[in-house]
DNA sequence: CGGGCCTTTATGGGATCGCATGGGATTTGA
DNA sequence: TCAAATCCCATGCGATCCCATAAAGGCCCG
């Protein structure tokens, strides 16, 4: 497994460490998380949610090579810069797969008792567990508008074209 | 055989856990669910059914690929993200071909003691069977419709298609 | 054509392993 | 020296593996 899949609820104990899902932890260490030290968690605050956004090496690849595509020197370059490396915050994970989370990402995101790992492929989030569900419902209403669209034929793409078109 | 066809049902024991269909089986495996390193069945609430989605590799290629032609960081794509990602489990097989069925997929399907294993081709839904019962008697009155449309003339093709309700 | 054996598959239960979690010990920095 | 962060070990629960049993279906052989 590479991706980052499924949803996952720890809870933050008295110290403020968090359990890391254990096929997250997999899917760092294959990402070139090796050893630990060197690597480490990639986490800022997501930019249009209340939430944390967190991933290994390639997501750190990711974002360089998205300003990469920007002009030097441009005042949108420099945003994003600003914007995305200002507050990545690299956290170390210890023995046990857990990480402290600083004061400042714990207040982005409203985190408290409990957070909820939500796996995005190349990366994931941190929820307040109640904050994702209202999320997810949203999500989930706007995807079906979309499933709509794609059923109505604007959007092709797909071999046997019927994906959910069914039911 | 490379699609699921048939409708099979098979109870959850006090453990929570299912069988898939040997033949459901079959098709998996084939379907690369060797390849994929902890290959596992992908399996999500079904977006507009109070059932469950389930597939092999092939299914979740189909994820990927819708996810793809979108650009990063759109607002379109972090929908989709968190509605299918977000949802997703990937749900390994045990030695004897059974899964665990996670507290909150149960919730949305309904299921308690059983469950009806639907073949639909490239992937399978999971009904409770008293709910499927009702969904098929419903299908089997629309392809009545349908079926008077076919005798009118119109004749499509028919690949074995949906429906594949019968058992 | 029929009967019995053998394989496959579903299901149940016991044992084991891994993970999340909590608490103490130890080190680090001020 | 004290506080705070880090490391290490203990534990409980849930998940996973493995084996046993049973029912069903297929196959071979009479």
């Amino acid at each position: 497994m590479d991706r980052f899949v499924s949803t996952f609820t720890n809870k933050i104990d008295a110290k403020g460490r968090v359990s890391i899902p254990a096929s997250f932890r997999a899917v760092l260490e294959r990402d070139g998380y090796a050893g630990g030290i060197a690597g480490g968690l990639y986490c800022y605050p997501s930019l249009d949610a209340q939430a944390l956004d967190a991933g290994g090496e390639r997501l750190a690849k990711k974002i360089d090579g998205l300003l990469a595509g920007l002009p030097d020197y441009s005042d949108e370059r420099d945003e994003l810069s600003v914007a995305l490396y200002g507050d990545v915050q690299v956290l170390s994970i210890d023995g046990d797969g857990r990480i402290v989370l600083p004061e400042n990402l714990r207040a982005h995101a409203n985190l408290d008792a409990a957070v909820s790992f939500v796996g995005l492929g190349e990366k994931f989030q941190m929820w307040e567990p109640k904050l994702f569900e209202a999320r997810r419902a949203e999500a989930r209403s706007k995807v079906q508008v979309t499933r709509k669209l794609f059923a109505a034929g604007s959007r092709p793409s797909n071999d046997g074209g019927d994906e959910g078109a069914r039911e």
